[in-house]
DNA sequence: CTGAAAGCGCTTACAG
DNA sequence: CTGAAAGCGCTTACAG
């Protein structure tokens, strides 16, 4: 701390190169009119200097206002889990909003894929700056990005990863090792064999989320060797009706289920069904702050939550196409979330 | 998002005041040398315009550089716990340096508190526009944050709290409510009538700190009506040889305890003594995501571990200097972490 | 008590 | 291919 630097700017620059600063910072940004020989001259001499650009200065001259697309699902009845994401989106637009940047958000939903196309094509025609994006529908965001890509428009991803694409960044859980952890706690307890329920709460047939998130499950009872059962089960319709028959019929056909393991944010429902049939024998673990969650986990139905910080991978994933566009500042491609663990005791303090 | 607005500048506060922009800057900061009249049209016409100052232009212009005191425990071997504020408090200052702002750290030996005084002292004359500090020793920070109250030097608390003195905000944990979290992560598991062991390794025979926690941990016996002991020993020599003598005579005079909580970082003491004794039928829970603890998480000899992220302490702190000096920004007075809860299993992906 | 002017480090037309 | 000049929204001496 506290070293005495000095920072020479684009005057110190030209000086050195015998040129006018106009010259300098068509280099610095690489516009085209410059002889190559000069160009280089001051690059030698931007490198030489270490040269970091002023910001303030920068953003206070130009007067080009910066457009950001945002891509997320909509908050719907079933969760509201993406209002965390968009608060910290939010957030992020509010502190670089005066250094003229601007983010516009599209919702799609997520019981529609179609829905997902549709603004994804006007993201294409609206002439964004940079777009951030949750790919939940895998190969209609792959066809989406890769048009960006075309158009050179930096992208991110928050939430969920698509490997091997050209996006900025993946801001967002490593959810194998989610599923690990969430297999250590449900299983700390219990000291003989086991039997225990995996649950999928979700309408959409190919959620890639919820399958890294079961393989991390279930590995953990591998690595460890813990005899026993583990029992899957799927469910579509998300209403209380269907999960409560639902889970009726599992738990009579498993006698003797210890702990139920929801891959989602849908814990609640389970919650629900097992407050009613007062089935508190049951530990229960599942995923993401939601008021209804900490509802249950308060009042000692859900044992833990574990949780990804969406409202950060919100925040950061828009301050990621701010750095890159304005700052120029060079990024993690890969920045995995924290895996969180909340319980009763702990969630009045917890940091989305 | 995207709600266009029109940003009004000194320009146009200047134009309907009719005055010069010098005087609208006089008034903005508060500047002597003002009518009465023209400060109340101009103040009225700042309101009316709901004027927000354009940060970057305004340290763009002023070339006053803004120095703030850091007033921490330096690293010992005991523990490197202040690591990592340091590193937060490093990230800080050089996220803000080009905007002016530098910050001058002062370390204390934490045990030794004349140590603390004289470091006071020095910052009392340097002339500091403002102090991040961790109060570790109540009287003398007292004392201290007292002298800059009179001089009108804001102060930010990290790490543990000095409620009601006139301090900017607190950042750090709340430490009851973490003892408590503690109590529930260690009895998880007990089933039966339980016998745990609270440990308080800290030369410092005032240690606040301590003292929360264990009122947190027994607490939530209380509320939980657990049955069973809770021992306590305090000990007070820090190095291994002292810990293991105290550790073996504890364990001989009371057979049978199944857990163990120690309130701070040394927590990895009474691990290598478990190690050595090979009794890994007592479950541990401590403090502090250090190397030397993350190892006997990894390797199995410590359970859990609670932290609350001493970087981002040490990064907010600062920063809520500079938004107060050079934003202008208000912020919470008390800013609790988060308790977070750190395994095996998630420890890779813990944030500080 | 007040204002005109220079300057912070950049960007942006405009002219050549 | 290059430069002179104005301007971004402020602050800072300096002059009166």
């Amino acid at each position: 701390m506290s070293n005495e630097t000095t920072f020479y700017g684009v005057k110190e620059i030209a000086r050195r190169a015998n040129v006018s600063i106009a010259t300098v910072d068509r280099v610095i940004h690489n516009r085209s009119g410059v002889s190559e020989k000069t160009k280089k001259k001051i690059n030698d001499i931007i490198k030489e200097l270490d040269y970091q650009p002023n910001i303030l200065a920068s953003r206070l001259a130009s007067r080009k206002i910066i457009s950001l697309a945002v891509l997320i699902p909509k908050v719907s009845e079933e969760t509201d889990f993406w209002e965390s994401p968009l608060k910290g989106i939010s957030r992020a637009e509010t502190e670089i909003k005066k250094y003229g940047v601007q983010a516009i958000p599209f919702f799609f939903d997520l019981n529609d894929r179609n829905s997902f196309n549709a603004k994804a094509d006007l993201i294409l025609e609206g002439n964004f700056h940079g777009v951030l994006l949750a790919p939940s529908f895998v190969e209609e965001a792959k066809q989406f990005t890769e048009a960006c890509y075309s158009r050179k428009i930096p992208f991110t991803f928050i939430d969920s990863d698509l490997p091997d694409q050209h996006n900025l960044c993946y801001i967002g859980p490593h959810l194998y090792q989610s599923g690990y952890v969430g297999a250590k706690l449900l299983t700390y307890r219990l000291k003989e064999r086991h039997k225990v329920l995996v649950i999928n709460i979700s309408r959409a047939t190919d959620n890639y989320n919820y399958v890294q998130i079961e393989e991390g499950f279930r590995s953990y009872f591998k690595d460890h060797k813990l005899p026993g059962d583990i029992i899957r089960v799927d469910i579509q319709d998300t209403d209380n009706l269907s999960v409560s028959r639902e889970l009726t019929k599992v738990l009579n056909d498993h006698e003797g289920i210890q702990a139920i393991f929801v891959t989602n944010s849908r814990v609640f429902a389970v919650a629900k069904f097992l407050e009613k049939s007062k089935r508190d024998d049951i530990s229960l673990i599942g995923y993401d702050f939601l008021k209804e969650n900490i509802n249950y986990l308060e009042n000692g139905l859900i044992d833990f939550l574990i949780c990804h910080k969406p409202e950060e991978q919100g925040y950061r994933g828009l301050m990621s196409l701010y750095e890159t566009l304005v700052l120029g500042t060079r990024i993690e491609k890969v920045q995995f979330m924290p895996i969180d663990i909340i319980t009763k005791e702990n969630q009045a303090f917890y940091m989305n």
